[in-house]
DNA sequence: TGTACAAATAATATCGAAAAAAGTAAGATA
DNA sequence: TATCTTACTTTTTTCGATATTATTTGTACA
């Protein structure tokens, strides 16, 4: 007789979904990432509403929210956009997550007890069974290939002892799938992506600093380099 | 009723007086970071209405972007909260605030233009000339002086050619402005902080970068320890 | 033809109240 | 006395509507 909202929750034990503007912010934001918005594009509250099926409200907090992270841009009064997109904006991105994942690598190398090699092991493992499963061309599309590959690096850094600075590479993470995925590249050429990340994990086992940070950067940097000759962004 | 020049804005030109819910956010933020809202302390919606004379929505909005930046702690359906506060947390601050003001302040000092050594210049006297104005007791809580204190640092780190990082720094900087507030250390003992910045800025444009990283880092070590020592957080 | 001004239109920001959830306290049962 | 249930209160979240602000359109005038 309460209730009436069924699509809501369907699981009501734990709160699954709680609030309607918790989920409208992670729909929105998978959508951002994902390139289903695309760059500059003006999102208006009455069309949102409509698609994303909730009130103004809930919208209004999850924009607001988004916008505090810069996932989307807010102008005072004139609503809010998708962030714009560009090469130089990559390059920043990339440039900052070399020096901040150069730091908190090192840190993690130094200071990782056996319960972060442990993490290390299990998220390569389970990164690998997925790339094996998919085939190579959907690989970078795959929300599940792309969830390990984000488990895997944070793990890397998981034991450099600033949740801070783990939240920030987590949100450059973030940024630059955003750009992998408008760059919208299909081919991998002869890039072997899961070998890249053996590699890097052998180093990082054998607490060879240098190396891994080397390993990473070229990683970083290589990527960036594809998207920005393959893709066109803006 | 077309007449533009109403009650809320003398200078109808630039939007001065954005939204509501912007002045809510600003004087939000304003009393968590100058202690004036202590750690852990419930956040209700009806009294924060009634105490800075605002809407259900503007003052929702409000928390929600502060909560994004982690500026104030959101649970589910529970509301929200001012951040609890603690050594340890401090620490943490302190130390990633050390690795990524050293990246910045290194690439800063290789790739810094003259326009850069200028804004340094500058922003030290500005620094100098508010520090000699107030007694050394208030130094700590004068507005003024905190924002050019702020600046200088900013100035410092601004030709690190990247904007993300800066603004990284800059929240940092905001969380241990924070706790400086909580510790209520009233004196400041035998220290000289403005000889402390002014040594630092020699050391920079001189650029001597490993001088410049260890005084900053000193500076910021130096700081937490007292902080830790005389003041007592959550 | 171009510019300034004013009304119309569209979009955003805000308000007040209803709905949903969490927290609290009293009463029943063992 | 301890624990569980149930009704009640407080608080948060959401909705529907209104007020405010920006943008566009139209019109008079130079």
């Amino acid at each position: 007789m309460a209730g009436h909202a069924s699509q809501t929750t369907s699981t009501p034990d734990t709160g699954s979904i709680s609030t309607q503007a918790s989920s409208v912010y992670d729909r929105l934001q998978t959508d951002i990432l994902t390139g289903k918005l695309r760059p500059g594009h003006k999102l208006r509250l009455k069309d949102l509403i409509k698609h994303y099926d909730t009130g103004n409200s809930p919208l209004r907090e999850a924009l607001n929210r988004l916008s505090a992270n810069g996932m989307v841009v807010r102008e005072e009064n004139r609503g809010f956009r998708v962030p714009p997109a560009s090469a130089d904006q990559l390059g920043e991105i990339t440039r900052t997550r070399c020096w901040l994942e150069e730091i908190a690598l090192r840190e993690s190398i130094k200071n990782g007890d056996s319960d972060w090699e442990e993490r290390i092991v299990l998220a390569f493992h389970w990164l690998a069974r997925t790339a094996h499963r998919i085939d190579e061309a959907s690989k970078s599309t795959s929300p599940e290939w792309e969830q390990h590959h984000r488990e895997f690096h944070l793990a890397l850094i998981s034991a450099c002892n600033s949740s801070i600075l783990i939240d920030f590479c987590a949100e450059l993470h973030q940024r630059a799938f955003r750009y992998r995925n408008l760059a919208e590249v299909v081919e991998y050429r002869d890039r072997h992506e899961l070998e890249e990340h053996e590699e890097l994990q052998w180093a990082v086992l054998r607490r060879d600093a240098d190396k891994a940070v080397e390993l990473l950067r070229k990683h970083h940097t290589v990527t960036a380099e594809l998207l920005v000759e393959t893709g066109h962004f803006d």
